[in-house]
DNA sequence: AGTTGTCAAGCTAGT
DNA sequence: ACTAGCTTGACAACT
């Protein structure tokens, strides 16, 4: 089990996902933030190993633009020694890694140019774990998308979509349950028409399920998991106090986690940290792992 | 230097 | 028909 937190390291001074106004594109500006970049993406996976959080999710603000049609310029050649580094330094450590575009991401959208801008978005996240030849256990998460009023024509289309990606893409793409349209059972039946592993967000799930517990979800979705693919991911968070439901904890609520872990001891899954306050939370849970 | 408004993109629910 | 909220940090323009 690796535990780990998403895009930022409030500790080090220095962010993986610095970008810039559309308005300001140039060449140079591309250069110098992606460059920033990278070079804090390092920083951070090394304060990730020296910490034992071997799970870390890259920000989708790595390259800014990547898939705008702004974007003329060839980043994946200029920057590919850099990329090869950080991969090599990825492999070495066996750390695991993910990225999550963000929610104009959907393949399933009744609009063509959306899916169309879609794809363009999955082929640069896919292309940069590519470029840092990492194997199939690094995963590019997305949710299954709108239900445009008839949820089951919209799993058609999210499965028809699928069929026709690239198998760059395909060998990467997972689906995660969310908290108002897809459920954990939503995504199951997705998964068994595409063989798209299911990501499992626990606190998606304590917002919409189906009567599963939390250790039978985590049996279901490890079923999803090809031995390539590696161990399940998963998503964990819980409720922040006195705020509207859904939203995430600005803290690590340890009581609320610690139970999590007893209830679901009999499976292996790593556990990606949905939390504000990002690493400080991660090594509690890592202290708290490392005690039980 | 510090504060505040704004940012590429879509969907859903509520008015 | 229209908009706020999602969830969010950081840029950029303003004190």
């Amino acid at each position: 089990m690796k535990i780990g937190y998403p895009c930022i390291n409030r500790s080090i001074g220095c962010t993986a996902n610095s970008t810039f106004r559309l308005a300001n594109y140039s060449e140079t500006n591309l250069l110098e933030k992606v460059s920033n970049n990278l070079d804090c993406l390092i920083k951070i996976l090394k304060y990730n190993l020296d910490n034992n959080l071997l799970f870390f999710r890259i920000s989708s603000d790595l390259i800014p633009f990547a898939s705008h049609q702004i974007c003329k310029f060839n980043w994946q050649d200029y920057f590919k020694e850099r990329f090869r580094e950080i991969g090599d330094f990825i492999i070495e450590n066996e750390i695991r890694i993910s990225m999550h575009p963000d929610q104009f991401v959907l393949i399933n959208s009744n609009k063509e140019d959306v899916i169309k801008r879609s794809i363009e978005d999955l082929k640069w996240h896919c292309k940069v774990l590519d470029l840092m030849r990492l194997n199939k256990t690094a995963k590019v998460q997305i949710h299954v998308g709108g239900v445009y009023g008839d949820k089951n024509s919209a799993i058609e289309k999210f499965i028809d979509s699928y069929t026709k990606l690239p198998h760059f893409i395909k060998k990467r793409l997972v689906i995660e349950n969310d908290d108002k349209s897809y459920s954990l059972k939503d995504c199951l039946s997705v998964s068994k028409k595409t063989g798209a592993p299911v990501v499992f967000d626990s606190f998606h799930h304590s917002c919409l399920n189906n009567g599963e517990s939390a250790s039978e979800a985590i049996k279901l979705v490890k079923n999803t998991w090809k031995k390539q693919d590696g161990i399940p991911m998963t998503d964990y968070s819980s409720q922040a106090p006195n705020e509207r439901a859904g939203k995430h904890a600005p803290h690590i609520d340890i009581e609320n986690f610690s139970k999590y872990i007893r209830e679901t001891r009999e499976s292996d899954f790593d556990i990606m940290l949905e939390i504000k306050d990002k690493e400080k939370s991660a090594l509690k849970a890592i202290a708290l792992i490392k005690n039980s």
